[in-house]
RNA sequence: GGAGGGGUUCCCGAGCGGUCAAAGGGGGCAGACUGUAAAUCUGUUGGCACAGCCUUCGAAGGUUCGAAUCCUUCCCCCUCCA
């Protein structure tokens, strides 16, 4: 075990809120291993960075010898959790919520030292919950307490709904730190009420209050809002080596930083002598972005695709080649022939003929390099060119 | 249970019998400039057999030559009173 005060500055590294600071220092002193407990909603199978903000955590307690409980509420995703954006999330069925559970593992071990990990599932408990004993949990808190948390206030006093299903979602997550006996909870400062809540159940239940750990909510890819699978902002941990590299060369320069603050693994000091870099001595902020984009991709990829991944990018992008594998799409024609608009959409380079057309007018559309104009324009049966749609949508087509 | 206010295109939000595929903003996409950065400027943003046609304004009916706009019923949301 390492010395407590080397602990706790690798634990409060990136951290928002450690609530209460002199709790854990306690607990560290007794020198056993904690009991860190993480939660996720089984609702989205694919994991992005922003998830791995918490994850890398969790290596991070794990790396100091700690126990981590990595509990998959799938008793919870039947409920959904009010999110940010004042809608109410549809309830999944159990088999959807075991097919992703699993899935949620296999990219979680990415990260996770799987012989280290105790995976659990609140249904454990919570189906054996009896009506009862359920209004009992519901009992342990008010109204006024819940509107305390931010999200639930606004949407209050906006006149936006809440079911009242959305009410037990902090209690539900609570009483999991009561029936997981945490020491610690980790989660997103979104969180940060419903681990608050955890809090006051285990002192109801006769348990010492867990420690809450928040970390902050990762941005998407535009820089404003969090990085989500529905706001299409995000980077999923399973995206193709090209795909994961390109996207983060996509974010702008302030964001880049606050990537490498929550993502990266590169000493502290180091990051800060970059910045210094492109600060004063006019390094370009792009070869930075560089290590960045090389170093997630070679992290759920491996080293050698996060090399090929920068190579293959200096070659599409500086120096205008053409992707190293071209997406190869089969059209049939119309009697032999088919407009441009209809193939374009039919290779999916475009959503609609209608958006292909628009296209075309901007002039985003080329052919085998050349710009084209005209949307009269008609491929006779046979013909293979690639097609390109602005800088990124690319694909050979053959019309049969 | 009573009274009132609402549901508009991806989002917010105007429209309140024809000139409405529906103002404005946001977001998205594309072009210029670039570093697949930001900022800026420009265009565009329902679909299709695309100078035309078809489908959209919570749902279903109805009035009308004509409805997002009027009427009826229904569904959903919010506020206040009980």
């Amino acid at each position: 075990m390492h010395a407590v005060d080397e602990s706790l500055e690798l634990i409060q590294r990136g951290a928002v809120d450690l609530l209460l600071e002199e709790d854990l220092v306690e607990r560290l002193k007794a020198g056993r291993p904690l009991r860190v407990k993480a939660g996720f909603d089984p609702t989205a199978p694919d994991l992005h960075l922003g998830h791995t903000v918490l994850i890398n955590k969790l290596r991070q307690f794990q790396e100091l010898g700690h126990h981590v409980m990595f509990l998959i509420g799938d008793f919870t995703g039947m409920i959904g959790d009010p999110t940010g954006k004042n809608a109410t999330r549809k309830p999944l069925t159990r088999e959807e919520i075991l097919t992703n559970a699993r899935t949620y593992q296999e990219q979680v071990f990415k990260i996770l030292d799987p012989a280290e990990t105790e995976v659990l599932f609140n249904s454990a408990w919570f189906d054996r919950m009896t009506p009862t004993d359920f209004i009992h949990l519901a009992a342990k808190h008010t109204v006024a307490r819940m509107l305390e948390r931010d999200d639930f206030g606004k949407r209050y006093a906006s006149g936006q709904p809440i079911a009242i299903h959305e009410f037990l979602y902090p209690l539900v997550q609570g009483y999991d730190s009561v029936a997981m006996r945490a020491d610690v909870e980790l989660g997103g400062t979104d969180q940060k009420f419903n681990l608050l809540v955890g809090r006051e159940l285990q002192k109801h239940y006769g348990q010492p209050p867990q420690i809450v750990l928040t970390m902050p909510i990762l941005e998407g890819l535009d820089g404003m809002r969090k990085m989500s699978k529905s706001l299409g902002n995000y980077v999923g941990i399973r995206d193709e080596p090209n795909e994961m590299f390109g996207k983060l060369m996509s974010i702008s320069d302030e964001l880049m930083w606050r990537y490498f603050e929550l993502l990266s693994f590169h000493p502290t000091h180091e990051i800060a002598g970059w910045r210094r870099q492109v600060d004063r001595e006019g390094l370009n902020p792009r070869d930075v972005k560089f290590k960045l984009a090389e170093e997630l991709v070679a992290r759920f990829h491996g080293v050698e695709a996060g090399r090929h991944a920068l190579a293959a990018f200096i070659e599409r992008f500086q120096k205008g080649a053409l992707p190293e594998e071209l997406t190869e799409v089969q059209v049939r024609s119309r009697d032999g022939r088919l407009p441009i608009a209809n193939l374009l959409k039919e290779a999916g380079l475009a959503a609609s003929t209608s958006d292909a057309l628009r296209l075309i007018q901007q002039g985003a559309v080329r052919i085998d390099g050349e710009r084209i104009e005209s949307r009269d324009l008609e491929l006779a049966a046979g013909s293979r060119h690639v097609y390109q749609i602005g800088k990124r949508r690319v694909a050979r087509v053959e019309v049969l």
